[in-house]
DNA sequence: AAGCTGCTTGACGTTAACGTCAACGGCACC
DNA sequence: GGTGCCGTTGACGTTAACGTCAAGCAGCTT
């Protein structure tokens, strides 16, 4: 299979970044592309490294916690405690992600719940919808 | 109904976080308290506010769109413009949450995979789970 | 050869979201 | 009436995640 490659403003158009921003990554350790003399050469999956890390942006991630999630996506070679420790991280951050998911459907609802006030609102309805307000822990 | 009220370091404690965030969040116009003669004292709504700064703060927003998002669930007297245009924003909002959410179950797929590769590189087992690697665009 | 374009490495500036420290006020209580 | 304990307002410090120059090299085009 052929493997395409990037020049680092290749990428940056891609994903609407600035180089600056791509060579920072470099720096903090998250990317480390290969060189054709003193530029920088991007493989496919230095570009999926760069990709999870702007997901991991979306998302509100670090960096830092963002180049240790993409560590447990590309193993390497580790041994058998090594991937133990490996395993019970990724459980913890499945949690973490899982309330995550939790705190957005929440708000989905209450967005639902605005916009049923708004439109109310304007058809002089006031079916009495049920308030807000009043949230459990969390 | 009786109205609970709370001091600065209440709410602190309640939330884990100083008392400096909170008054930092005032500043910003996210909170505004009533005052005891020069103290603040915090109302149920408050809290409730407060509360929807720091799950806004685990879904990395910015303290300015949380600001925001508050406004949209605390409708006050607008006219009809106002409340289409806020509508408006609340649909572009909820656009932008689902889409988190997409990135949210990729990631959680992710984990999921990369336990795998764990586990199968645990017992020895190479029965070809199938790679990440190449992702479609986002 | 001159000029343009793209890439490089520094070095310093900037913004958001707080932390830290100082100096003060009011109270309970011993 | 001192001594903690909360609370207050500044003012300044700090960290992450870049932005913004400046100066310079490499290749190509005219």
């Amino acid at each position: 299979m052929n493997t395409p490659c990037y020049t680092i403003s290749d990428l940056a158009k891609r994903y609407e970044i600035t180089t600056r921003t791509i060579r920072f990554y470099e720096e903090k350790g998250l990317l480390n592309p290969k060189r054709e003399g003193q530029n920088r050469i991007y493989s496919e999956s230095d570009r999926v490294r760069l990709q999870l890390i702007l997901r991991g942006k979306r998302l509100g991630l670090t960096l830092e916690e963002s180049r240790d999630i993409i560590n447990m996506y590309m193993p390497g070679r580790r041994n058998e405690e090594q991937l133990q420790t490996l395993i019970t991280t990724i459980r913890h951050k499945r949690e973490q992600l899982k309330e995550q998911m939790q705190d957005l459907k929440r708000m989905l609802l209450d967005l639902d719940e605005a916009e049923n006030h708004c439109l109310g609102a304007l058809d002089g309805n006031h079916k009495k919808t049920p308030t807000l307000a009043e949230e459990g822990e969390r």
